[in-house]
RNA sequence: GGCUCGGUAGCUCAGCUGGUUAGAGCGUGGGAUUCAUAACCCCAAGGUCGGGAGUUCAAGUCUCCCCCGAGCCA
């Protein structure tokens, strides 16, 4: 089946922090799994470049916003690029075919009779770019989120007929599964209950946006064409294609990532839209939680700010996946700490999963010509540790079903835990020094070198380069991924090449 | 102000419909071992389960109040 998926496109009105590089992460590890699975994998990400608070940030630069664009969106591929992050698509908001998307999909919209004009009179924080709920008569209020004034606006804009999704909407959101994680589901539909009000698509005087056809003077609000970015990005620039041909490119998502600060515009608004443009609507929003850092929100005033590329220069990729995957429950605000990370990296995946690979392999070679030693009829699907793999493989796919990669981490590392145990009860080490025992150790180091190939399959979505490092130690045949996840597909007799640590030990020196 | 989540070992968290000595991993201490990346394996210490009251034969688990933290809405 196909199987979209999207990050959020993230604003270019800064530089990538470590929250966009947690999101992109955890929609990166979906779509290794669901690919290996077997889907047509569809896995999007991008910029959302328009908007006065770019145009701003470019002014303050002394950029015109085009050019600020390009640069931020820019950095973005690159970190992305270097991270080995897998997506199908970067779409940018600033695209041309963007343009022609957001057209057809307003008309449609107007079409259907919910677009009408109305005056928009209240505070407005252009960081937020929202209007806030502060009295009329205030004086001088401020944003409580961004500590910035707001401005005052008077204006006739384009309105979206939510009100008219009422129904429709809280049918949506009571589906079990479409807001995920259920924790967060009650947070919407109390805000769904309050009634549904009819919200502004359009600014006036602000030409950094998507004109809006036949409504001169106004430019699109950037949420209305943001989320458009999303079906943009199935169509390829260089197609006559149009809003036709998603149904037929992927649409609908089967799932939006975002922070949990946005879930109300994928949760409501979006849907709604999608509704009145006759779209389906993607199967489920997923909300995950924000990382504080030692405890502490991370920030620029507070100058402990995690750039991730300083993360991945002085740490790999590998370990900073494994820790934010695999110790932070997903859905959850999670914290950073360094201590942890290097404590986790270190146990589970240079001593637990490495040090496994390292000292079975060593043993092999030594003891059996460098070659998979033949384990007899010692080690079918009977053998305790294909049990333990078998039960592996079963939870771990169960965790991914319900996108807890903490438990899918857990499951693989039990089974290398198991398989260390295994191998400290049988000791052919001490076996080796007595009579008759060569074929047992065979039949031993056979399975745990096979438990040691499951934990390399089974590692890929999560940590695929050292996946890759570990599999190229262990011979075995080219196959599909669910057959590769078959206990018994070493071959026996291949040629073991010398270890090499698959994950070396953290150890920092200062704080990152 | 209304509502919603949390507050369980130093750290991150499990603990279903209330029922034997409250669990796991990391960290710490000890032991065993030598195949291995001073790794692996075993054992141990460590918690009055935020506070108080109540229901019950029995509460981390239910009810009420309070304290603390996060969030949504006003």
């Amino acid at each position: 089946m196909t199987y979209t998926l999207t990050t959020p496109l993230y604003y270019v009105n800064d530089r990538a922090h470590l929250g966009s590089a947690y999101t992109t992460l955890a929609c990166d590890a979906i779509a290794r799994y669901r690919r290996l699975m077997g889907d047509t994998v569809v896995f999007i990400t991008g910029c959302d470049e328009h908007g006065q608070k770019i145009q701003r940030t470019a002014e303050a630069a002394g950029l015109s916003p085009q050019a600020h664009c390009d640069l931020v969106s820019a950095g973005y591929q690159q970190l992305w690029q270097n991270w080995q992050i897998s997506n199908d698509r970067f779409i940018r908001t600033t695209d041309p075919h963007h343009r022609r998307i957001v057209e057809q999909f307003f008309s449609r919209v107007e079409a259907n009779g919910d677009i009408c004009e109305g005056r928009q009179q209240g505070w407005y924080c252009v960081a937020c770019e929202e209007f806030k709920d502060d009295p009329a008569e205030a004086k001088q209020p401020s944003c409580p989120i961004h500590h910035k004034p707001l401005e005052w606006r008077d204006e006739v804009n384009l309105f979206f007929r939510l009100s008219a999704y009422q129904q429709q909407i809280e049918q949506l959101i009571r589906r079990p599964g479409f807001i995920a994680p259920e924790s967060r589901r009650r947070e919407v539909e109390n805000f769904v209950a309050q009634g549904l009000r009819d919200f502004s698509i359009s600014r006036v005087n602000l030409p950094w946006g998507v004109p809006v056809p036949g409504h001169e003077g106004h430019t699109f609000y950037v949420w209305f064409d943001a989320l458009l970015g999303y079906l943009t990005a199935l169509l390829s620039p260089d197609e006559t294609l149009d809003l036709e041909a998603v149904c037929q490119r992927g649409w609908p998502a089967q799932l939006h990532v975002i922070g949990k600060d946005i879930l109300r515009f994928h949760a409501v608004y979006w849907p709604a839209m999608l509704l009145s443009a006759g779209l389906p609507l993607p199967e489920r929003v997923f909300g995950h939680g924000f990382l504080t850092r030692e405890g502490q929100k991370m920030g620029k005033s507070l100058g402990n700010v995690l750039d991730p590329q300083v993360l991945l220069d002085r740490c790999g990729a590998d370990a900073v996946r494994w820790y934010l995957l695999r110790d932070i429950p997903f859905g959850d605000d999670g914290d950073f700490q360094q201590q942890r990370f290097v404590d986790l990296v270190n146990s589970d995946l240079a001593n637990t999963i490495g040090n496994l690979l390292n000292r079975t392999i060593a043993m092999a070679r030594r003891w059996f010509d460098a070659a998979v030693p033949s384990p007899g009829e010692g080690a079918g699907t009977g053998h305790p540790l294909a049990v333990a793999a078998d039960e592996a493989c079963r939870d771990y796919h169960a965790a991914w079903q319900r996108l807890d990669f903490r438990a899918a981490a857990e499951a693989v590392l039990g089974l290398a835990i198991a398989a260390n145990g295994y191998l400290n009860d049988q000791a052919p080490w001490s076996r080796m020094k007595q009579d008759g025992q060569r074929e047992h150790v065979a039949c031993d180091l056979y399975a745990v070198l096979e438990a040691a190939r499951l934990v390399a399959q089974l590692l890929a979505p999560l940590v695929p380069q050292m996946s890759d490092r570990m599999l190229a130690q262990l011979p075995g045949a080219s196959a599909p991924w669910l057959e590769q996840l078959r206990w018994g597909g070493l071959v026996v007799g291949a040629p073991l090449p010398e270890p090499a640590p698959v994950m070396g030990r953290l150890e920092l020196e200062g704080p990152l």
